[in-house]
Order: structure tokens, then C-alpha cells, then sequence
RNA sequence: CGGGGCGUAGCUCAACUUGGAAGAGCGCCUGGUUUGGGUCCAGGAGGCUGGAGGUUCAAAUCCUCUCGCCCCGACCA
């Protein structure tokens, strides 16, 4: 028997999250500090989210394009309150071609001042507007403390960076992408989120608003997975974006950005796996079924893993992702905890007795030994599209019913306090909107609003803090 | 930046306290054996002990400095 490599979830969540990456071969550590290789495991998962999100971008109107990695610093320092939010954490690059550079250049921790800028050139009419342009990029943020795709000194994401000639053309934009990251993250990856808007303390640098989609992890604790921001004018201001309006007059864009990175792949994880690894949800995955032959002999070999192929090829052919685990160096059992480690929504093994019945047994991910069924050759690609589906829904309920069971709504101080500290979840509490009642519980307990829902805007109450006469009523918990 | 832990084989670590020939398990390579939940046996490859300096007849071990990683906090959209 070979060491138990993973740590309980109950035990030590931090460890047991490390753990799984490992195991599951989805990254490594890099030379440099916070940086992460993503091992090919990894970045199928990430290709699959980038695929399906990529077409949803492309769906609702917007072209992929690429801006560059360095921004002179005088790009960068244009707007006020982005820069002071961004400036201490960029990485800047002084040195090119051996000497000393006349200005420095940042790695971009985000886009919004080179692309904006570009706009600039680009719009001189209103004619020339809207503007939809996302692009697939890497940025550097040097974050003081890193945790493998939550929060990575270098990480991959997308950015969609528009600009809009009305307000309410840019408003709608921002809570269109909002809704696409919603659907991303219940659709494809499983993931219940609450979307909303941020307060004022959360909100991005820069921005007259943010919205977010917010998830539930399995310790409790919030995942910020998708951001979308209302930029109002701020950067138009900046970067020079105007054009000539309908009646001739000079007039400042309205613009929006919006992202979602790597990180998913950290909520997907904490979302979804057990003591055991990875648990990936079919349509992230990049291996759904893995088919395992089992055989006594050199001569039951050739007959079993030809069994084998053949259902991975009929599984192939019914537009599922197959793989034939036909390696001879490795025992069934072995077979099985690598592929259990990784997250293979299903297995199937095919031994003699199966292929005397013409059928194969089908085991679960998420449902283990347990859920053992055999299911004949006839009609196995039917079958295991069923199981698939059925586990993607499954695994959304188990994490939406989760939600639901540790969100609370407490309008007393002291409770709400306390099961704040307790980590014990998501607490829907009254808000006056002040800033100071925001920045106590947040002293008092580490936690901070995670977002305000669309039914917690307009949501008479009291403030849970001062008592006073309250309209916002955010979900308040502790984050990541 | 504060607190804690740690750098020794590909990985996890032992040897360090009390200086005296660098080890184990896993993984890897060869051959055989095995295969319905991590087979077993035999043989083998693999190291400037993170780096620099110091003390000493002798340093993985003691001292100083340095680089880096992990965890907890602060910070973070």
C-alpha cells in the first residue's frame, strides 16, 4: 500500500488544496516566487474553459485581439486611482538591450491603460462605436502572498476592454459579460455563483462600479470568480477616448472591462473534490471516460484491451472524449487512484467476465465504489453521456445546496459576528452603505462584503453594525 | 513587511543536538513475476548536502552573511 499523498479536507484544507494540484499533475512551482508552471493536465482544464468562454465572448458580439505586455510608465500613472490601486504591485522592467532604459516599462497587471489609449486613436465618430474587443493575455501582479492558481504572480486570463457612446449602451454591456461569467460558471464548470455589485472598498481601481460573481468553496469561504466593471468616463477622461456625437459636439466614451483568469481553476478545485483528489465536472474535463482493460494472461491481453479500443473508438465516435488506459506496466488498482487523482468523471473497466457479457462496469467520480453499475456494449455511449450529464448536474446541486445551507441571514450583531469568525459561511445582513460599518466588521472578523445581489439593493432593514435605517443588504463572509 | 517552518538523490525525508567515509522509502532503468482497488523478487543508475565566507586536522552538522520556497497574518480587484 503507498501512503495516503493527500491531507483530509478536515484536517488541513490549505494542505489538502496543494495537495490535489500536486497529485492531480495540474501545476508545479516556478524559479521565481508566486510563479506556477501549468502542467498539461492543467492546462486542458484551462483550454476547455478558455474554448467555451471564448465562444460565448464571441456570441454576444465581441473580436479578439492583442495588446503588449509593457506600458511606459507614463501610460500607466494617466489615471489617478489606477495607478495608486495598481502601482505597488507591478513589476517594471528598467533595463533592455543593456542599458538603461530612458522610461521605464511595466508588465501590464492589467490592460485598461494601453488599450484605452489605442481606442483614443481609434474613435473619432460616433459612428465608430461600440468597440468590443476581449483579449487573451498573461499579466504580473506581485501579490505578497501566492497560492497556486488563486492568486499567481504571473496568471493567464481574459480581458474585455469596450467603449460605448451612451451610458446605458455601457451599463448593459457590464451586466451582459456579468451574465456570461454567471452561465460560464453554473453551466460549465457547475459552480453556483451569486452575482452582484461590489462597495466602494472592493470596487476596482478606476471604476465607477464593480460587479462580481461570488462562489461558496467547501471550507465556506468566498471566491471572487469573475469581475465586470463600469468604468463610467474615468478612463475616456484619462486616455483621450472622445468622438464627435450625433449633434457634432465632442463627446467622452463610456467604457467597460471585464475578466475572469486562471483562478477558476482554483474554485473549480476547492468547489467540487474530495479526500480522494480531483473531481472535474464532465464538461471541463479533459479526459471524460477513461477505459481500463483487466486481463489475466497474454493471451486474455489482446482480446481485452482490443475490447477496449473498441468502446473508446464507439465512445469517440458519439462526440465523447475517450481514453484507453492500455499501459501494461501498471495493475488495474494503480490505474485507477491515478485516474481517480485527476478527476476522471468516469471509468470503465472491461475484464473477461465483462467481455463474456458484453457489457463493461461504469464507476462515477463522484460517487466512488459505490456506484458500480455494468452497462452492456449496446448502447454504452448512450449510457455514458447520461452518466456524464448526470454527474455535471449532480455536482451543481451538491454545491448549490451547500450554498444554501451555510447562508444565513442574521440582523444581530453579536450572531452575525460570531459566525462570521466561525467561518461557518455566506451572512446576509442590513447595511447602512458607510464605509466605517464595512471597515469594522472587517477588523472584527476578517470578513468583507462580498457582494451586494441584485434583492439586497433595494432591501429595507436596519444596518447589522449601527442600527441605522438601512436599504443595502450585502452578503458579507470571509474570502479568498 | 511581521511570525513560524524548511532548503541533503526526480519526490518525501533521515543523519545535524554531541563535527569523523552521505542514507532510507517512493519514483526511475534491466530482467522475471503479477494484473477485478496502489504486485512481488533480483540487479542497477542517480548527490559539489541552495550559495558565499569563517572556525577546525576534519563541516550536511558549528558561526556569519546571502538567495529561495512553504504555511499563518497584514495586503490584494
Amino acid at each position: 500500500m503507498t501512503a495516503q499523498t493527500i491531507a483530509k479536507r478536515t484536517e488541513d484544507y490549505s494542505r489538502w488544496y496543494t495537495d490535489v494540484i500536486r497529485e492531480a499533475e495540474l501545476a508545479d512551482y516556478a524559479p521565481v516566487k508566486g510563479c506556477m508552471i501549468i502542467r498539461p493536465w492543467g492546462f486542458a482544464i484551462w483550454e476547455r474553459i478558455r474554448d467555451a468562454l471564448d465562444a460565448m465572448i464571441k456570441e454576444t458580439g465581441h473580436q479578439n485581439a492583442y495588446f503588449p505586455l509593457l506600458i511606459p510608465e507614463s501610460l500607466l500613472t494617466k489615471e489617478a486611482e489606477h495607478v495608486e490601486g495598481f502601482s505597488p504591485e507591478c513589476a517594471v522592467v528598467t533595463h533592455g538591450g543593456g542599458k538603461v532604459l530612458e522610461e521605464p516599462l511595466y508588465i501590464r497587471p492589467t490592460s485598461e491603460a494601453i488599450i484605452c489609449s489605442t481606442y483614443a486613436k481609434w474613435m473619432s465618430s460616433w459612428r465608430d462605436l461600440p468597440i468590443l474587443i476581449n483579449q487573451w493575455a498573461n499579466v504580473v501582479r506581485w501579490e505578497m502572498r501566492t497560492r497556486l492558481f488563486l492568486r499567481t504572480t504571473e496568471f493567464l486570463w481574459q480581458e474585455g476592454h469596450t467603449a460605448h457612446e451612451t451610458e446605458a449602451e455601457a451599463r448593459e454591456e457590464v451586466a451582459r459579460m456579468l451574465e456570461v461569467y454567471r452561465r460560464l460558471a453554473e453551466d460549465v464548470l457547475a459552480m453556483p455563483v451569486v452575482p452582484g455589485i461590489k462597495s466602494r472598498s472592493e470596487t476596482f481601481a478606476g471604476a465607477v462600479e464593480t460587479y462580481a460573481i461570488e462562489a461558496m468553496m467547501q471550507d465556506r469561504r468566498a471566491l471572487q470568480a469573475g469581475t465586470s466593471h463600469f468604468l463610467g468616463q474615468n478612463f475616456a477622461k484619462a486616455y483621450g477616448m472622445q468622438f464627435q456625437g450625433r449633434g457634432g459636439a465632442l463627446e467622452l466614451a463610456w467604457s467597460t472591462s471585464w475578466g475572469v483568469s486562471t483562478r477558476l481553476i482554483g474554485g473549480l478545485i476547492m468547489c467540487h473534490s474530495d479526500d480522494a483528489g480531483l473531481v472535474l465536472p464532465p464538461s471541463v474535463a479533459p479526459v471524460e471516460v477513461v477505459i481500463v482493460p483487466i486481463y489475466h494472461s497474454d493471451d486474455d491481453r489482446s482480446a481485452l484491451v482490443d475490447a477496449a479500443r473498441k468502446v473508446g473508438e464507439a465512445l469517440k465516435g458519439a462526440g465523447l472524449r475517450a481514453k484507453v488506459d492500455d499501459r501494461d506496466h501498471l495493475k488495474p488498482g494503480a490505474k485507477f487512484f491515478e485516474w481517480e487523482k485527476k478527476g476522471v468523471p468516469v471509468r470503465l473497466e472491461i475484464g473477461p467476465r465483462d467481455l463474456a457479457a458484453k457489457s463493461a462496469v461504469a464507476v462515477r467520480r463522484d460517487l466512488g465504489k459505490a456506484g458500480k453499475r455494468a452497462i452492456p456494449f449496446d448502447g454504452l455511449p448512450g449510457e455514458v453521456a447520461a452518466m456524464l450529464a448526470a454527474m455535471q448536474q449532480a455536482l451543481f446541486a451538491a454545491a448549490r445546496d451547500r450554498r444554501e445551507k451555510y447562508t444565513f441571514d442574521v440582523p444581530e450583531y453579536g450572531p452575525f459576528k460570531d459566525l462570521l469568525n466561525g467561518d461557518l459561511g455566506f451572512v446576509r445582513a442590513g447595511w447602512c452603505g458607510n464605509a466605517a460599518c464595512e471597515a469594522k466588521v472587517k477588523e472584527e472578523t476578517t470578513a468583507t462584503i462580498r457582494v451586494i445581489p441584485a434583492d439586497g439593493r433595494n432591501a429595507p432593514g436596519k444596518c447589522v453594525v449601527c442600527g441605522t435605517p438601512s436599504t443595502l443588504r450585502p452578503i458579507f463572509a470571509r474570502s479568498y
